[in-house]
DNA sequence: AAGACGAAAGTGGTTGA
DNA sequence: TCAACAACTTTCGTCTT
């Protein structure tokens, strides 16, 4: 069995600096010269363990497979007896009793499991098109699982509570997605996934906090192919923003965009407001509306200009 | 001609009586 | 349960580069 492994980059491709910053829990690798997101929307193409049954086996094999949120029994399934055991008992008594059992056991197991089965594939498919590391997709399987169990998956698509538990797993890990990444991800609405988001970590108590615009600004920069100095020009903005209370209440990814924005014309690598936009999920009406507020309370104007003349 | 700007009306969600 | 409300969107006409 051939198995793809994830090349590890040692130098930056686009500035062949050795500066690598690599965030694990993140799933991203960034130069810290250059500012290039190199490995953020990379595919994983490695196994998630490996195959216990082929021939290389045999002595290396001590326990089994790492238990996993995201195997639908955790790993650790079991089956009453198998036929061939059946062979082994004595009386008729013995007989039936081994069979009612495992009748039953089956019967119990299938329902429930079969649809976690099909949940956890499901949950895979997503997290594997965004690119989320393994945590958040354990994170994700530990919330669907509690929420099947307190019954919140009734009257809702299995689907929408799947990308409702991804949503909040991403929040919580503190890399959060857009709605619109995950609508596009799961071809649930956003709307219903916000639903569900909202009724399923109220349902559970967990407690998220709001996210924080700064979050998305590696993202949308490395969308934008900005430099470096500009996503922490960006971040800087933000920073300040947040001190004076311009951050409360307004969609993070409004301002982290409305930030962007603004460092990209500081530092004379304009976009328009329409890309960033774009890449951010929000409207050029939101940018401007933020840009404003920003340029205005923070004084910004002058360096704008300064920028400008050049 | 493209981009930026801003007004006006509409949408979906929250809050408080 | 309903109405007021804030944030954001859509649409569109006008100004600027």
């Amino acid at each position: 069995m051939t198995t793809m492994r994830r090349k590890t980059i040692k130098e930056c491709p686009e500035c062949a600096s050795k500066n690598i910053y690599r965030n694990m829990e993140r799933g991203e690798t960034i130069c810290r010269d250059c500012g290039l997101v190199l490995e953020d929307r990379m595919v994983d193409f490695s196994q998630e363990w490996r195959d216990f049954d082929d021939d290389s086996g045999g002595s290396r094999r001590r326990t089994g497979a790492p238990t996993s949120e995201t195997q639908f029994d955790q790993g650790l399934g079991t089956e009453v007896g198998s036929t061939s055991d059946f062979y082994k008992l004595g009386s008729d008594r013995e007989r039936d009793r081994f069979f009612r059992l495992r009748k039953w056991n089956i019967r119990i197991s299938t329902a429930i499991e079969r649809n976690l089965k099909v949940a956890l594939a499901e949950l895979k498919r997503v997290s594997s098109f965004l690119r989320l590391p393994r945590s958040v997709e354990e994170e994700a399987a530990r919330i669907y699982r509690r929420a099947v169990q307190k019954g919140l998956v009734r009257g809702r698509s299995m689907e929408s509570v799947i990308a409702g538990a991804l949503y909040a797993a991403c929040r919580r890990h503190e890399i959060p997605r857009t709605l619109d990444e995950m609508g596009e991800a799961s071809g649930i609405e956003k709307k219903e996934i916000g639903r569900t988001y909202r009724f399923v970590t109220r349902e559970l108590e967990i407690s998220i906090k709001p996210s924080n615009p700064a979050d998305y600004i590696p993202r949308f920069a490395s969308a934008l192919k900005l430099t470096a100095e500009t996503q922490s020009k960006a971040v800087e903005i933000l920073e300040m923003a947040r001190d004076i209370e311009l951050t409360s209440g307004r969609g993070p990814t409004g301002i982290a965009a409305a930030a962007l924005y603004v460092a990209s014309l500081i530092h004379g690598e304009k976009r328009t407001q329409r890309e960033v936009a774009d890449v951010a999920g929000v409207t050029e009406v939101t940018i401007r509306n933020r840009y404003k507020e920003l340029i205005k309370k923070l004084k910004l104007t002058k360096q704008v200009d300064k920028s400008k003349k050049k």
